[in-house]
DNA sequence: GCTTGTCAATACAGTACTGTATGGAAACAG
DNA sequence: CTGTTTCCATACAGTACTGTATTGACAAGC
């Protein structure tokens, strides 16, 4: 008799709230929105939630685990290619699999000193990986710094410009790009 | 007798605009703010625009003009330098002087179409100077093309990270930026 | 079967805005 | 001096939310 008893729990309402995010960005992250595309009402958000500064910050929360549990797996992972190649390999990671969910977390930091808090984590534990890799193809510390910030904030601004390149366009770029970085 | 009639224009409210865009966010951008902003009320608003777009699109294109305006002058400034110092000066005058509107225009832009277009044409317009003045140095096209773009989109990362450099850092990172540039 | 928790629906009051309609004062033109 | 235009104040109705308080439905433990 499948009477639907929702029972939702708070990973329901933070599900909703990130795909909102995604979506249409955080000025669309609100209950009552997401009551309704979660086709329940307010008073289940209530229950689970103190207050929409709670369901934020375990956005905040739920999104820098994952980022920085990424980074660590390719830390760690022991098959993974070396120097260089390896970083081609995270940056790719970034761009194919991060990208819409990172723009929206640095529109949001702008105004929100948690996100911003949270972005700045995330960046820095993905700016280290870089440099690290870097540092691993002999290049002098101050050297590796400077590279890795310049193919992260290169990569970063590209995400965030209004030019839309093809993807063969964005392969070239990224390979005159590390062409580029290769060498001493 | 000194009677204050205001007598305020579209001007003065567009100026009111742009400076809560720069100091809070497009959030703030609201008629009844700027209306305490500008110690009058949203009557004098509503009898010099049509309604709160009319404003905001207004809004771009002042900045827009504005942006296309600096772009123009170094093009056309005889007594400019040439070549890598030319390209130097245009990043620093982007560094220095539009920063913070930039980022607040990029942030606006994520979630409206107007503002994500002109940013769209300000960039390009800034980007063909910096790939006109790296084709003066001589190089092929298709690098000129890549490191104007890589120049660029590094310092709107670097802008948009939360990570915030002294200015030695930055200009000894800038500096090691031309340096590589400037290679053959 | 009755009670106790768990979860959701509903109703309420409040805030931060938006735009419209109307009226009034100062400046200006004849 | 009078009428018209220009500009602003005020009052109103409406929208899109927020959070709270109360009640109700169901499930599980006793």
């Amino acid at each position: 008799m499948e009477t639907e008893r929702k029972d939702l729990g708070r990973e329901d309402w933070i599900k909703a709230g990130m795909t909102a995010l995604f979506e249409e960005g955080i000025r669309a992250v609100k209950v009552d929105r997401l009551a309704k595309r979660l086709k329940i009402t307010r008073g289940s958000f209530y229950w689970h939630f103190k207050d929409q500064a709670d369901l934020l910050q375990s956005m905040i929360s739920h999104w820098t685990e994952d980022q920085l549990g990424h980074a660590k797996a390719l830390e760690s992972d022991a098959g993974a290619p070396t120097g260089l190649a390896r970083i081609r390999a995270i940056i790719e990671r970034i761009r194919d699999k991060d990208i819409e969910h990172d723009v929206a977390m640095r529109v949001w930091a702008y105004d929100h000193k948690p996100a911003a808090d949270a972005v700045a984590i995330v960046d820095a534990a993905r700016l280290r990986l870089v440099e690290a890799s870097f540092a691993e193809t002999g290049l002098p510390k101050a050297d590796a710094h400077f590279r890795a910030h310049l193919l992260y904030y290169f990569q970063l601004g590209d995400q965030l410009s209004r030019e839309r390149p093809t993807k063969e366009e964005r392969n070239t770029q990224f390979e005159m790009l590390t062409d580029l970085l290769a060498r001493k």
